[in-house]
DNA sequence: ATTCAGAACGTAATGATATAACGGTCGTGA
DNA sequence: TCACGACCGTTATATCATTACGTTCTGAAT
């Protein structure tokens, strides 16, 4: 079905931030990819937002900043945790809670069409330090 | 204990925010008051960051935009629902799911401080039309 | 009533994030 | 060949947020 290879542009944005254990900004993702030739802003958004779309990067919200999906389940919502001190996001998928947040809002009818669930702490490896 | 009196900035923004159902980003907020004489964006910022820390107004991460607190229950987290027809947005407190999504975290040694959600979709009042 | 310190203020400049507008290139199928 | 759609690069601009600096307000101690 939607089976396009990836551009070169998008190729290269998404390795980044596969090489990333931390968020990174359209700014942080132009600057490492000028040796590549990448000069404007808006060859990362566009690229972003491609990916975006078939659903192989994340906007986290609460950071202006985006992380690369790290696969499967497209079934569940996806939620993020984010360590405050190292910057590691990681993502996780919410089975039972999605229904309870779900039915909340549609107990007012509310029809829900995306959830952002982020979740800022510390991670476990910070958190022993 | 903590009881200071808002000041003039401080219950100007708030007011704002009371008054309208849909999130004002900053620059909203600049504008609805300008005649009562704030010229500069930190003047919003400052006020902002005083409410919001007395948990007065809430920060809607998907929109870069504040809402004012609807009050009460501050043991719950909040969650919100943001209709991308109108703009409006509700506030909600979640009791077991915040358990769910705690302990999802929690689970891989995540410790959570803080807990953005934030339902986009269409309100009862936008779907029937 | 005076003094002092902290909080809040106003102004200006700048930084950080995101999009609009335009025309060019390339591959593909009629 | 031509028309179309997807992508591209360049430039400019819009939108969101903070830093830096010096002044004014306020309230508690003297």
């Amino acid at each position: 079905m939607t089976a396009r290879k990836l551009t070169r542009n998008q190729q290269l944005v998404l390795d980044r931030l596969a090489d990333s254990s931390a968020a990174l900004t359209a700014y942080d993702l132009l600057d490492r990819l000028r040796d590549e030739g990448l000069r404007a802003p808006v060859q990362i958004y566009r690229a972003l937002e491609a990916l975006s779309q078939r659903g192989l990067v994340h906007r986290i919200e609460s950071l202006n900043a985006f992380v690369a999906c790290c696969g499967h389940e497209h079934e569940a919502t996806a939620g993020f945790t984010i360590c405050d001190d190292c910057g590691e996001v990681t993502e996780f998928a919410f089975p039972a809670s999605e229904q309870g947040l779900k039915s909340v809002a549609g107990a007012k009818g509310f029809e829900t069409r995306r959830m952002t669930v982020e979740l800022h702490g510390r991670c476990a490896t910070c958190a022993q330090r």
